[in-house]
DNA sequence: TGCATTCTATTTGTATACATTTTGTATAAA
DNA sequence: TTTATACAAAATGTATACAAATAGAATGCA
């Protein structure tokens, strides 16, 4: 059957987890799977086989696949580990970026753009993510990039409210966020390193502060607890 | 059919990878190694796939696998990384490790000095990539792993020579080596992340001058005289 | 001879049937 | 009621047959 299929499938699956669709640890069934995407199990595994890959997914002796779990000893590491790796990578994209890739960083950039106007909430965290990665590709370094690819799994994953605006100063962040992009380009345009790295670093504070309120989101209004305790209260 | 099969033929591809026995930029048959390792073409397909996403080999479509390549633009990029990445991974196995990793460790080095002092120069290349994975796995930060496997993959791939000694000279050279991983197995014991950061960077030093010698051997002598010379020395 | 095209052979990709393993349930014994 | 065992159902793993694509050889033409 046509490749079109198992490329489909590949690319919603790792969707429908970065997008945490399908909720991390979920069991993935193969027999459905396969049967909802309209090819056989052996294209369906192969495809499994890629995502565990690159970390979308585990796969288990005998109990098939998993989506990658999010727990919180692995989120401790990756606060510590993110800016390492997000700055190195900057760094070496500033250095060694060529014409035709920040060509479609900006192509990017422009539908990133685009979709938070236009109010199209599921595209926007994966086009920031396609966003990061084609930054990571720039930088032209196979090693740091495997360890870029799986931050970013996780990080896309932790985000995902932040490109759903509840308030006004959630869309002045995203506004900010946009700005943020616009100069990491120009700062990879006129590779300058240093300003890339620095620019990368205000990126990851804003996202980082945005993580932490979504981990730690304001407590309950206490009274209206107890008054509901109070009334049903023998 | 048995899944040790399986297990065996990845563990297999894998070593003949690192020991280069299977050369960088290789195609790998399917038929031909389903029926060397006894299992049909659907599991052989799936160690392939595994491998590919551990970065050992490279997938086409349509073309079947080929053994990751070594190419000179990759090698400088090695360069640049490693001691970042080796660092990084010292500094946090310092910090983290468990008993229980620690003795996995002692037990891998031990095996890694008898392997040396018995000759067995195939098995040291594969013990010494053995030891500094596991310290790797002490880091407990999968987004480091995964790039400090594929620098490894490289490494030991680079390093083929370093293990086979042909002067007093590099006999020492192991001795040195040797000693480090005492020192490094030391300093992750006593959880001093600095004093592991700093044998890191010399064990790096070391290996690196190494592969700078592999890669940029002595010219050949410019006249025959000298090389009389130099066997009637010997 | 040089070049392009077609055909054949080889190799990779997919579907499906079958084997093995796991998991849930029912039954029986303590 | 609890635990253990046996069985049944469902899921994963493997083998094999077939389809599609690629690479190489042979043929035809200039």
């Amino acid at each position: 059957m046509s490749k079109t299929k198992k490329a489909l499938c590949a690319a919603d699956l790792r969707n429908r987890i970065l997008s945490q669709d399908i909720a991390p640890g979920s069991d993935l069934d193969e027999a459905r799977l396969s049967e909802e995407y309209g090819i056989s199990r052996t294209p369906l595994r192969e495809v499994l086989q890629r995502l565990a890959g690159d970390g979308f997914v585990r796969l288990e002796e005998n109990r098939g696949a998993k989506v990658a779990s999010m727990d919180l000893s692995v989120m401790r590491v990756f606060f510590q580990t993110a800016p390492l790796i997000y700055c190195s990578i900057a760094r070496q994209a500033a250095e060694n970026r060529t014409g035709p890739q920040l060509d479609l960083l900006k192509d990017i950039q422009v539908q990133f753009t685009t979709a938070i106007r236009g109010g199209d909430t599921d595209s926007v965290a994966l086009l920031n993510h396609a966003f990061h990665e084609q930054i990571g590709e720039m930088a032209q370094n196979p090693y740091l990039l495997v360890s870029l690819k799986r931050m970013l799994i996780d990080h896309t994953r932790f985000s995902q409210t932040f490109f759903r605006p509840q308030s006004v100063a959630d869309k002045d962040r995203i506004e900010k966020a946009i700005a943020q992009h616009d100069a990491m380009i120009s700062a990879i345009e006129a590779r300058e390193p240093a300003l890339a790295i620095d620019l990368t670093l205000q990126h990851w504070d804003l996202s980082r502060d945005q993580i932490e309120k979504y981990v730690r989101p304001d407590p309950l209004p206490l009274d209206v607890i107890s008054m509901k305790d109070r009334r049903n209260a023998v």
